[in-house]
This record gives structure tokens, sequence and C-alpha cells, in this order.
DNA sequence: GCTAAAAATGTTGTAACCAACTAAGGGACA
DNA sequence: TGTCCCTTAGTTGGTTACAACATTTTTAGC
């Protein structure tokens, strides 16, 4: 009943998709438990009808799993689905190296700023920065790709590859800086071929060592809590 | 007013979703006009609360793009999405055929029944039958991946795609019934790596004769009516 | 004509309400 | 004691009505 001032440059929606959607990737709302748009809608501080479109947003990106009258769940993790999207993300990935070369000399600096500062940030301690910064390198190539469309995809395939990522929970800093600076010698040289290469190996080795952790701690991600009976799910 | 009877399968959220993402893809909906929720609403037979969910997903695939405060606008077209699109659509689907691989007789078979099939409704006229019949082909082979994410992504690349299929009248039955003829020719001898460069070959050929009819006929697909300013736009 | 105010139109979000379905609890009966 | 069915309560899916703004169009004055 009171209402919004204007400039509101974030609608309702949005709001509760960005909320939401974090809280799934972080793992805060875990997979495999109910979703109950009540509760998001007043923690959002909206009433549960922008909820309900922000929750059919997140059906159609793979977030959340509609049951018809069941309500909305947390999609469940599962290693033939981390299978599935790391091969996915290499495909994606590597192409884009190899459509992002050549790059200018101006843009290998960049890059290489982008992995000197991790290294400062992994020396104090500071794994947040780490973590913004690897995006920050990678996205940095990518976009030199001009292909909105991919990157879109890349983008999502990353919020979904974060709520495994979060379950190995040490992120190895100098194996990654390592394959990193491999990407960047292989473009420097222009050889896109071998900086294609040198992602597959990065990629491979991180999802490498996610199964690992995934396998170990086989509870930590999924609780089953009121598990519904599987049918009538609402795909798209 | 008048309630729903019971087993309904489709919810009206999705009722309202199939009928304007086809009306989208089969150009009844022009790119780049004014989506009116009301309309819709009345055509679906739905209030228009469904209307704006369904909307939001369709936002969230990429067929509408929502200005704030001045509605739902159908995406336009453009050269650069098509390249942008095919270049992906490739990649996805080279990669399936290769993952495809190695198929069974029985699969083969089956594979070559489709291919007869089109080549007789083709003889008769049925353009509808012979594209369907395409569909049959492609999705036979995509689905051997057993990869839903990437099974899910080509599905919406495809509609994507679509859009600009339309846009060049004549299905090329007799071209395409070659390459996919090639394609089978390479699974049959279990040569994934050729089946994956019939598959480029047949795309890339596709992609060619869809970008001549675009270019040719540039103001087909695109009346421009009422654009807005470009500014403060919702992406997803 | 041109500009500015006012009205119409459309979008965004809220609230209250109803019907249908699910799931849980309880009693009858073997 | 255990199984099955029926009732009941709670949740979900959907509608209408309405309030607050933003944009667009019309109207009116200069």
């Amino acid at each position: 009943m009171p209402k919004k001032v204007l400039e509101n440059h974030d609608s309702s929606v949005e709001t509760v998709l960005k909320f939401t959607r974090q809280a799934i990737v972080d793992g805060r709302f875990a997979p495999d438990t109910k979703l109950i748009p009540r509760q998001i809608a007043s923690e959002c501080g909206v009433s549960f009808i922008p909820v309900r479109e922000a929750l059919r947003v997140l059906v159609s990106e793979g977030f959340v799993t509609f049951f018809h009258n069941r309500g909305a769940w947390v999609t469940p993790l599962s290693i033939a689905d981390l299978e599935d999207l790391y091969a996915i993300r290499i495909e994606l990935e590597t192409e884009a190296v190899r459509r992002a070369s050549p790059l200018s000399e101006a843009d290998i600096e960049r890059l290489t700023s982008f992995l000197d500062s991790a290294d400062r940030a992994s020396a104090r301690g500071d794994r947040k920065r780490v973590l913004a910064l690897n995006r920050d390198f990678h996205f940095f190539i990518y976009e030199k790709t001009q292909s909105p469309r991919r990157l879109r995809l890349i983008e999502q395939m990353w919020q979904h590859a974060e709520r495994y990522q979060r379950l190995s929970l040490n992120y190895r800093h100098d194996a990654a800086d390592e394959e990193h600076r491999d990407i960047i010698t292989a473009l420097a040289e222009d050889d896109s071929r071998g900086a294609a290469r040198a992602m597959r190996t990065h990629l491979e080795t991180t999802v490498d060592l996610i199964r690992t952790a995934f396998t170990a701690a086989p509870l930590a991600q999924s609780q089953k809590l009121n598990v519904p009976s599987q049918q009538k799910v609402t795909k798209s």
C-alpha cells in the first residue's frame, strides 16, 4: 500500500530475481528444498505476484523446478549434471578464446594485471577478491569475441557452475594462476589453438577437483527435505 | 470467471507461453512490434497476470525485450545475431553428433527412414511434414548424447533459428537430403569426426542461404513500428 | 502553427478472494 | 495392529479490482 518512489531502476521482479538466484547460487537456498513465495516476498519487501514471475524466470534458467500444485523447488545437483555442464562450458569457452585471439598488446597487459592483482589478494588472504579477479580474467577474454549470445550462455553456465564450485571450498589459487598464465602466453603469441588448449586443460582440472569434492561429500549438497514425488514437472 | 476443468495439464502460463513463443517464431508477431498483454490474454482466454509471467520467461529466452514502463517488444532480427546464433549452433550440434557416435544398426535404419519419409513427403508437396521430419532426424541424433543441458540449449537455438529460416521461404529439400545422407554415411562407419564435419557443412550451407535471403529482403522482417527510444532495457 | 496543460492510455504493483489440488490426520474395519 | 478410505486443512494457481506512475495523445491557449 505504500508506493514506491520514482527513479526505481530495478523493478520488483528483478529485485526478487537477483536475490533468489544469488541465494541459490551460494547455497543459502539448498538444493532440493522448497521455496516459499510468501517468505521470499516479505524478505524482498514485495507482494508475492512479482515473486511468482521471478520464479518462472528461474525455472527457465534451470535453477528452480516447478511441481504442479506442489510449488517451486531448488533444482538438485548431481554428478551427471556437473559433467554435462562442464562439457558445455569447455566447448563454449575454448571456442571463445579461439575467437578472441589475436589480442592487442594492451589487452595482454590488462590480463596480466588481473593475475598480478589476484596474486597479491591471495597473499593477503582476500579470497573474495581472488574470485572476482578470476571472473574478470575470464570474461575479459570472452567479451573480446563480440558474441552476445555466447556471452549470455557462458554467464548462465558460470552461475550454475558456482553452485558446484562452492562445494570444494579451498580455491586452488596457485595452480589456477599457472594455468591462467599458460593461456596468456599462448594469446601473446597469437596462438589461438594453444590458448584454447590451455583453457580446456584449465577447465578440465577444475572439474576434476569439483568432482572429487562432490563425490567425497555426497550429502553436503542435498539434505533431501520433503522431496516431492517426481511427476508433472513444469520444464520451461 | 469460468473455472478450468480438472486434468489441466498445461497451466495458464504455459498456454500463453507456447502461444506467444510460437507466434513470434513463425512471424505472426513480427520483430520490433509491441506485444499487448490484454490482447494476448483475451486470445488465450486467461487474465493478464499469467501473460506477464509468460512474457518474463520469453525475455529470459531472448524472444522478447522489456522496456521499462514501455511494455514488451518482439526482439528484432539482425545479420549479426544470425551469425552469432549459427556459430553457437554449429559448436553445440557438431559436438552432439560427435558424442552420439557410435550408433547401433537399428538407429542408422531409423535415421534413414526419416529421410525416406521426407523424400516421399517432398514429392507430394507436403512441406510441413518435410520440416517435421527434418527436425526428427536432427534431434534423434542429439538425443543420443544423453546430455539434457545441451539438448535444451539446442532446442532453444532451433527456435531462434526458425525465426530466420522462414525468411528464406523455399526449403531446399534435395540439397539438404544429400547433406543428411552424408551425415548418416559417416555415422554408419562410426566416423564421428566425419559426421561432425558433415553436420558443420550442412549448417554452414543453411546459414549461407538464410544470410542471402535476409540481405535480399532487409525490410521483410522488420517494419519498425513504434520503436521506442533505446534505454533502460530489462535484460533478464 | 507552436507550445503547454490536461486527459487518455498503458504499465507496474498491491490486496482480497475463490476454486482446485495435495497431503495429512483420523476413524472404520479386517 | 495394520490397511484403506474419507474428511479436513493448507497451499497453489488463478481472477478481479484498484492505486500509483509513466508515457503518449489530445486539447486549448497564445
